[in-house]
DNA sequence: CGGCAAATTGAGGAATGTCAAACTGTGTGG
DNA sequence: CCACACAGTTTGACATTCCTCAATTTGCCG
C-alpha cells in the first residue's frame, strides 16, 4: 500500500482541487478501487460523485489517434466525477488502491432536499474550477522545466503533509502521466528531472520518490526566474 | 455596435460554456458595460455572479512577468464569475458593449433560500468544467492549425446563429486574443489563419470576419486528420 | 493625407518532439 | 537465489514546430 495523503485544504496549480469534507449525509458506505481499476468511464451516465478518501486516481482523456491528456490527479479531499449533461467526460482509474466515498448524484436533482450537501458541490466545482484555471496558464504558457517545477511544487503542498517528509515526494504516477498531465513527452520529462538534478535542486531517489534539495530554488524555476 | 449572438444551449470546445437561463429570481437589474471596461477584476471580492446576455467578455489571467492567458470568451448564455475562496481568480473586461444579469452571491450562502438558483448554478458550474476540460486537450495536445481550427468552429457554433450567415464568423477578440486563448504568439495565429486561407478553407473577409468555405476541412483540421 | 496600432511576412533560432538505442528495476520462473 | 524478460525510464541524435525579432503592410481614425 501506498502512503496516505492529507485530508487539507487547498487551492494551487490544479492536480484536482481539495475542498473541506462533504457533509456526510446522502453518502453511501466507503467504497475501495484497486490499483489500476476503473471508477468511472468518459460517457458513462453519472450515478455518483465521489469523494476521495485515501490513495491517488486519474482523470484522462483521449483523443480519437489516441493522444492523451490527464485532466487531474484526485488526491484525498478531491471530488471527482462532476456530470455534465448527465454523464461523465473523462475516464477515472486508481493509480493506488484508493478509497472513494460516493454521493448519489440524483440528490442534486432535487436541491431542495439537500442544499448541503448541494451547497458543498457547489463549492467543490468553484474549487475545481479555479485549479482549472491555474492549469490553464500552465499549459498556454510556460515552459517544460516550470511546468515541472510547479507540478512538484503542487505535488508538495498536497502530498507533503502525509507520511512523507516534507521536501520527499512521493509520485504514485508514470513520466508518462506527468508528461499527459503536463503537455509534454516522457522524454521531456525525463531531460527535465536530469536538469534539476543537475543544478542540484532535486533528488530523484527513487524513480517514484523525489527529495527536493533546494525548495526556494524550485520556487524560482517554477515562476521561470532563471535561465 | 456588434452583432447578438444566440442564446443556446452549448457543449463544446470551451470559449466559455453556455447553460440554460439561469431562473431570474434574485437577480438584479440588467448591467452593461461598455466595450473595454472592465467586470471585474482578479483578487475583487465576489458580489455577483454574471449571466451574459449579450456582447462579448474576455477573461484573462496574468503570470507576474506579463505572460497572460486568456481563460474562456464569455458570450451570451455563460455565466461567468465564479467564486473561489470568495474571490474572483481572473480579470474580465468586454470585448464588447455587453449586457450582464447579476446574481447576487450572498444569495449562494444561504443555499435553503434559493435552491433554483443554485441548482442552476451548479449546472453552469458543471458545463464550464467540462468546457474547461476540451480546452486542456486542446492546450496541451494539439498543434497549432487544431487548435486554431477547433476555435473557429467553436465559435461557429457559439455564434454561427446570430446575425451572421453560418459560416461567416465574427471575432470580437484581437489576434493575441486568440493567440493567449490557445497558448500560441499572434505571429503563429496570423501564419495558421495564412494556411488555411491557402488551403481554400476559410477566407479573411475582414480582420473581424472570417468566412468558412469549407467546413469539412475545417472539421477534418481541426481533428489533425490532415498533414 | 498622415500617424498609429494591429496584423502580416520573413529569416533565423530555440525549445520540444521523434525515433532509436541503452539502461534500470522489478517480478517471474527456473 | 539467480537469471531472464519486460515495461518503464533515460540518453542521444536529429527533425520539426513554434517562437523571436525585425521589417512591412494594412486598416482605422483623426
Amino acid at each position: 500500500m501506498y502512503v496516505t495523503f492529507s485530508t487539507e485544504y487547498h487551492r494551487f496549480n490544479s492536480i484536482g482541487s481539495a475542498v473541506p469534507a462533504v457533509v456526510p449525509s446522502k453518502s453511501g458506505p466507503v467504497r475501495t478501487i484497486r490499483s489500476g481499476a476503473y471508477l468511472y468511464r468518459e460517457g458513462d451516465e453519472v450515478m455518483h460523485v465521489y469523494e476521495v478518501i485515501e490513495g491517488v486516481l486519474r482523470l484522462t482523456r483521449l483523443l480519437e489517434d489516441g493522444r492523451r491528456q490527464v485532466i487531474a490527479f484526485g488526491y484525498p479531499g478531491d471530488i471527482v466525477g462532476f456530470p455534465s449533461n448527465g454523464r461523465h467526460h473523462t475516464d477515472c482509474d486508481a493509480l493506488t488502491e484508493a478509497k472513494v466515498r460516493p454521493y448519489c448524484s440524483s440528490a442534486l436533482e432535487d436541491g431542495t432536499n439537500n442544499p448541503h450537501l448541494q451547497r458543498a458541490l457547489l463549492e467543490a466545482a468553484f474549487q475545481e474550477i479555479s485549479a482549472m484555471q491555474d492549469h490553464f496558464m500552465m499549459l498556454g504558457r510556460k515552459s517544460a522545466s516550470e511546468k515541472l517545477a510547479s507540478f512538484l511544487l503542487t505535488l508538495c503542498e498536497r502530498a507533503g503533509n502525509g507520511l512523507d517528509c516534507d521536501d520527499r515526494i512521493t509520485l504514485p504516477m508514470s513520466r508518462a502521466d506527468i508528461a499527459d498531465f503536463l503537455g509534454l513527452t516522457t522524454e521531456t520529462i525525463s531531460r527535465t528531472f536530469g536538469q534539476l538534478r543537475k543544478a542540484g535542486i532535486l533528488r530523484v531517489e527513487h524513480i517514484y520518490t523525489v527529495v527536493i534539495l533546494r525548495p526556494d530554488a524550485l520556487r524560482t524555476t517554477a515562476r521561470g526566474d532563471d535561465a
